[in-house]
DNA sequence: TATGAATGAGAGTTCATTCAT
DNA sequence: GATGAATGAACTCTCATTCAT
C-alpha cells in the first residue's frame, strides 16, 4: 500500500509537469482534460481522481510549475557566487520560454481567484527576496551602488525581466540583445 | 442609408468598448456572447451580425481597444511639453486597470494567433516610438543621459512599465510609491 | 414569427404528452434526455431548449400530464347527470394505467421539492372538490348518506382510489372484482 | 470464524437500517453508495463486497425494511386483544413516516422489476393475511358487520391506509384528525 | 438590417465497477 | 474479510452557430 500510493504520487507529479506543457502550449483556460489525456496517456477520469475538478487541476499545475522553477534555479545558480553573476542567471532562468508562459497563466488566473492570488503573491514575495539578497550582497561588495532598499530594487528589476520577456516570446524581430543586462546594470548601478 | 449606417457603426463602437470591459473583467476565453449580451442589451444573433464569429469578436475588441488607448493618451498629452512629464504620463496611463487587462488579453492571444500578433507588433512598436521621442527629446534638452539609443531605451522602460503594472493589478500589499518613476529615472540618466 | 411560436407551442404540447408516456414507463428518476429524444425525434439541446434543465422537463411533463389528465375526465363526464355513475366514471378515470403511473411520479417528486409539492396539493384540492361535488349531489338527492362533510368524505374516496390502483398496477393476480365500487358504496352510504 | 461472521451479519443489519433511512430520505433511485457511506461510514468498496451491486443493494434494504416493519408491528400488537384496538394500531403503524417511504420506493421499484414485485406481493399478501385475520375476529364476535369477505375486507382497509397516508406525507395542511379511523370504521360496518 | 428558433459538437462531472492488495 | 486505486460509460449542460424570417 506504502508502494502504491508512492507510485501514484510520482505518477502525479509526472502528470503535472506534463500538463504544465500543455498550459503552456495552448493557455490554461483552453487546457481541457482531453489535451491533458493526449499528453499523458492517463484517461481523463483519471486526472479527475488525482485532481478533482478541472480548475483544481490546474492550479495544481501552478504550484508545480513554480516550486519546479524555482528547484531548478536553485542547481543552476550552484557553484556560482559573483552576484553580478547570479542575478543574470536568474534573470535569464526567467525568461525561458515554458517556465515564463506557465508563470503568465498562473498570475492571469490569480487576477480572478483569490486562491492563486495568494500562491502568487506568495511566489512573488520569493522572487523578490531571493533578488535582493543578491543586489544586498553586492552592494556590499561594493560593485553595486543603490539608490533604493535591496527589497524595492529587486521588485524593479523584477518587473524589468517580466516586461522584457513579453516581446521576446512574442518573437518581435527587432529585438535587440544586450537589453536586458544594460538594464539591469543600470538600476542597480553597476560599475 | 448613410444615417443608418452610421448610426449602426456608432452603435458597434458603443457594444466593443462595452464588450472591452467585459473582457477586462472576465478575460478573453471566458468572454461568450452571452456576457458581451448581458453588458450591452444586445442580442447574441445581432453581435454575430455585426462582428461574425466570437473570436473575430474579439480581435474587434482588441483592436477598439488599443485604438482607443492610444487616442486617449493623445488628449492627456495636449499642453504637456517637458519630456519628463510627459514620459511619466505615459506610464501612468499604460497602467491604468482596464486598458492594462485588455492589453493583457490582447498580447496573450497574440501568442497563439498570428493576425492578433501582427496587430500587437505593431502597436508595440507604435509605443516605442512614442516613448523613444520623449526619450530623444529629453536627450536633446540635456535633461536625460542615455546609454542606448531612444528606441533601445524606450523598449526598457516600456518593459519596466508592463512589469510594474503587473503586482499592481494583483493587488500586492507591499508594493510602495515612486518605484515606477524612480525606475524610469535611472534607465534615462536623469540628473 | 406568429405561426413560427404556434407551432413551436404545438410541438411542445407534444412532446409532453409524449415524455409523459416515456415517465409512466420508466419512472420520472430514470427519464433521461435521451429516453424521450427516443419518443419523439426532438434533439437533446432542442429539449434543453424548451425546457431548460432535465428537472424543469420532468416538473413540466407533471404539469401538462395533470392538466390533461383533468380535461380528459371532463369530457368523460359530459351527458352523465346521476352523482353514482359520474363518481364511478371518476374513479375508473383515476385508475387508468398511464395517468395513475404518471400521478405517482408526480408526488413523490412533491416529497421532496416544494415546488412541486405546491403543484401537486393544489391537483389534490382540486381532485377533492370534483369529488365533493358529486358526493353533495347525490346527498342533496338523498341517495348517499354521509357521516362526515362531503369533503372530508371525498379525501376517503381518493384515498382509496389511490390505494387501490397500486395493486392493479403491480398485476396482483388475487385482485377480486368490484371491490372499489363496494368500498365506495360503503363509506357514501348508498343505499 | 463464527464470531467473526456474526459480527458481519449485524454489521450489514446496521448498514441495512442506516441505509433505508437513506432511501426514505432521498428516494430509491437517487440512492448512491456513497450516500450509504456518509450514513454509516462503511467505504463504498466495502457495501459493495456486502451486497454486490447498487441495485442487489436496494432490495437488500427493501426486504430489510419490510421484515423490520413487520416485526415492530408484531411487538407493537402484543397485549392488544381488542381487534379495533389491533386494527387501529395496524393502521397507525403503517402509516409512519420512514416505513411508508420506503415502502412507496419499494412497490416503485417493483413496478419495473419482476423479482421485486414478487416480494412486494408477497409482503402484500401477509399484510392482508394479518388484516384479514382482525376482521374476521371482530365479525365474530359480532362488532364488526361485513358486505365482504375478511380478505376483500382488508385489501380495502389495506388501499385506504396507503391512499391517506400519502396527503399526510406531503404535508397537506387541510387534513383533518380522524378521517382514517371513520373510514375504517363504516367500511367494516361498526358498530 | 436585425433577430428568434433550433441544433450539433464538445466538455466536465458523477458514479458504479474492476482490480490489486 | 475488507479496502483503496484506477477507470469507462453515461449524462447533463453550455455555447457557438445555422437557418428562416
Amino acid at each position: 500500500m506504502s508502494e502504491a500510493s508512492r507510485r501514484a504520487a510520482r505518477k502525479r507529479a509526472e502528470v503535472l509537469t506534463a500538463a504544465g506543457v500543455v498550459v503552456a502550449a495552448r493557455g490554461a483556460e483552453a487546457t481541457r482534460f482531453v489535451d491533458v489525456t493526449a499528453a499523458t496517456g492517463v484517461g481523463v477520469s483519471t486526472l479527475q481522481y488525482y485532481f478533482g475538478s478541472r480548475e483544481d487541476m490546474l492550479i495544481a499545475v501552478f504550484r508545480h510549475a513554480a516550486r519546479s522553477d524555482f528547484d531548478a534555479l536553485a542547481s543552476r545558480l550552484a557553484g556560482r557566487d559573483d552576484p553580478w553573476d547570479r542575478l543574470v542567471t536568474i534573470a535569464t532562468h526567467l525568461s525561458g520560454d515554458t517556465g515564463w508562459r506557465v508563470w503568465v497563466e498562473s498570475w492571469r488566473w490569480a487576477l480572478r481567484d483569490p486562491e492563486v492570488r495568494a500562491d502568487v503573491l506568495g511566489d512573488y514575495a520569493r522572487w523578490h527576496e531571493l533578488i535582493a539578497a543578491e543586489v544586498a550582497a553586492g552592494e556590499r561588495a561594493g560593485s553595486f551602488r543603490l539608490t533604493r532598499t535591496p527589497l524595492d530594487t529587486a521588485r524593479q528589476l523584477l518587473a524589468l525581466i517580466d516586461g522584457l520577456a513579453l516581446p521576446v516570446a512574442l518573437g518581435d524581430p527587432q529585438m535587440p540583445d544586450g537589453l536586458l543586462t544594460d538594464a539591469l546594470a543600470r538600476l542597480i548601478g553597476r560599475g
